[in-house]
DNA sequence: CAATTTTGCGCCACCGTTTGCACATGAAAA
DNA sequence: TTTTCATGTGCAAACGGTGGCGCAAAATTG
């Protein structure tokens, strides 16, 4: 038995058509059920099992998804992706992985290269540097939707998923006010990203809201690398009035800040708070975790991506008018106190 | 243009044969060199691109590599998938991703997925819990080739690519021997994986070249949860005489004990060394990272599996009786040192 | 200038499966 | 008994390409 069994080889076995053979492995009404069972069984026998590829082919369906992330090494996205594998599991759906590595030309080859593979949707959080959008563009010719998550674009005819991040910053500045603490530096991302706009409304937002005001020298900005995030620190360090206080962009921005304040003598949580967005398990093993942390929830973002694809996808077939509507899924972050910081 | 442009598209347009554009789009020698430019530039201005699905499906390929592994959230298997990626990239395949969250079960539906999609080769890490092959001796009968890495099974007639770790046991033992450390304890992971055995075996042949006698005491086991860690630090701390190093089976549990060190009073990395394997960046942020580690290299082996991959499927073709030959890829690790431990 | 080779292109079968349609048979309705 | 209809099955086209083979025209050879 070399090769494999297919549908022709059961027909010919039985001295029946193919398409008889096709119909009773799929309950067609009008085949008789004698027929039926002995396709079945036969089969079973033979270990038979369709040949997706030929299906999909024909069906124009792969139940692939290409899933485009910035780095898989960041606990973030390796449990976004994980949400979004257990839905497309529910769904049949298995997931075609790519890494932009933060890298625009990396994120275009990879988004190709899926296009290439004629995914069925495709789900990204884009890099840090996309600001053109021509090889996510592309894919509409080919009627593959594309639903973006957390690092999502700032047009307003496409699919997106993400957490809104301005009321989380105004309620960890609310928190950290009652706390006591009154100079709130704050380490923002890049510009690009909607995420930091977000955040940046938010802190304006929130000092006003308790009465403060802005002082422009305790906002600081950092590309998410360890340098950028050093510099910044090294800034904010610097200042004649240091902060009470620090936000930083994301767990890891959070991480690279409090290295640096320890080396350079602060005492990290007692003479200066940290604090931060993401809320990833690993930092419980760090020696100094943020107080307090703003839950993203990367599984439910990349969970609820998931579902989203399977709507459009489902919609793309019955209703041809929805092709053109924009979904917007806005999760509720809530903000995660770890220890009771001294006021 | 409402349907994609394909190479019918293209002959009826130019009036020639679909064999003739697509033998002109692959240069073949037999097409005029004005057909090849007059379909190629034809080509170019509709925008055309192969559709994959058909190529694939006639030629039994679908240049898509399976690659199955416990869990993506641990940095050593994301740099592992990292390091897998860039290798398929670089030969134009594409990943197909999934998880067995350590449940053989879990495994088995994802291994089964694969199957489905027909992918070319599955690269796998066993779940930690698989003591049955079949789901993966399955493949066989759809020529599918599996390469293991790091965690491999024990059975003779598969490819693997993993690290010794017998070497690198041996040799940590001689450094915490050479730092003055008698009492050496061992958390090993279970029993089930080779890389238990291999850790084993390093452990009890290390400590016997140091001239020590081997403590069954001091030899713990963990099934990797937080809870069996924690359970064989509580046995190891109630020793009437404890240890004075401790070799965790990764970085995970080195974190998880040295969390329960810490807990019950134990001066980490002054009155008690707490060494591992793996050497995960995300260690150096934690509060008392391992003093030494075995870097196993995961990028390398996910490099390597897929280089292998390749090769096999290279000679898949040639090489009709190649099929026979399994390839094993021993890396050796590397003792890294992170302080200079007080001796 | 005839014989042979090379060059350029089209025809057709094929990959595994689905599906619209036609056809034959037997049973129920008229 | 004839008409109608449900039932069970087969034929063939289609999905988008590839590639073996054949055939005519052009180019090369003797």
């Amino acid at each position: 038995m070399d090769k494999l069994p297919t549908i022709k080889e059961i027909a010919r076995r039985l001295n029946v058509s193919v398409s008889t053979v096709s119909r009773a492995l799929s309950d067609h009404p009008r085949i008789g059920l004698g027929t039926k069972l002995k396709v079945k069984q036969l089969a079973e026998e033979l270990g038979y099992e369709p040949n997706a590829q030929a299906i999909f082919f024909k069906q124009k369906k792969t139940f692939v998804i290409g899933v485009v992330i910035p780095f898989i090494r960041e606990e973030f996205f390796s449990q976004a992706i994980s949400g979004i594998e257990t839905a497309a599991m529910e769904h049949q759906y298995t997931i075609l992985f790519g890494q932009s590595y933060d890298d625009p030309e990396r994120e275009k080859q990879v988004v190709e290269a899926m296009k290439k593979q004629r995914v069925d949707g495709l789900i990204i959080s884009l890099s840090k540097g996309t600001n053109r959008y021509d090889h996510l563009e592309a894919l509409r010719k080919y009627e593959i939707p594309v639903v973006y998550f957390d690092r999502v674009p700032n047009i307003a005819d496409a699919h997106k998923v993400y957490c809104n991040l301005y009321k989380g910053t105004m309620e960890m500045i609310g928190w950290l006010f009652h706390k006591g603490y009154r100079r709130i530096a704050f380490i923002n991302g890049p510009d690009k990203l909607q995420a930091s706009k977000e955040r940046m409304n938010g802190y304006m937002d929130g000092i006003a809201k308790q009465k403060l005001k802005v002082d422009m020298q305790l906002v600081e900005k950092t590309d998410l690398s360890k340098e950028s995030t050093q510099a910044a620190m090294k800034k904010l360090l610097g200042l004649k009035n240091p902060p009470h206080a620090v936000i930083s962009f994301n767990d890891y921005v959070h991480m690279d800040a409090v290295q640096y304040a320890q080396h350079h003598n602060i005492a990290v949580n007692k003479s200066m708070m940290f604090v931060s967005y993401a809320n990833l398990p690993i930092t419980s093993y760090t020696a100094f975790p943020p107080l307090a942390s703003i839950e993203q929830y990367p599984y439910g973002q990349g969970e609820k991506a998931m579902q989203l694809m399977m709507k459009i996808l489902a919609d793309k077939h019955t209703d041809k008018a929805a092709q053109e509507i924009f979904y917007t899924e806005e999760l509720s972050p809530t903000l995660v106190v770890y220890q009771q910081a001294l006021s």
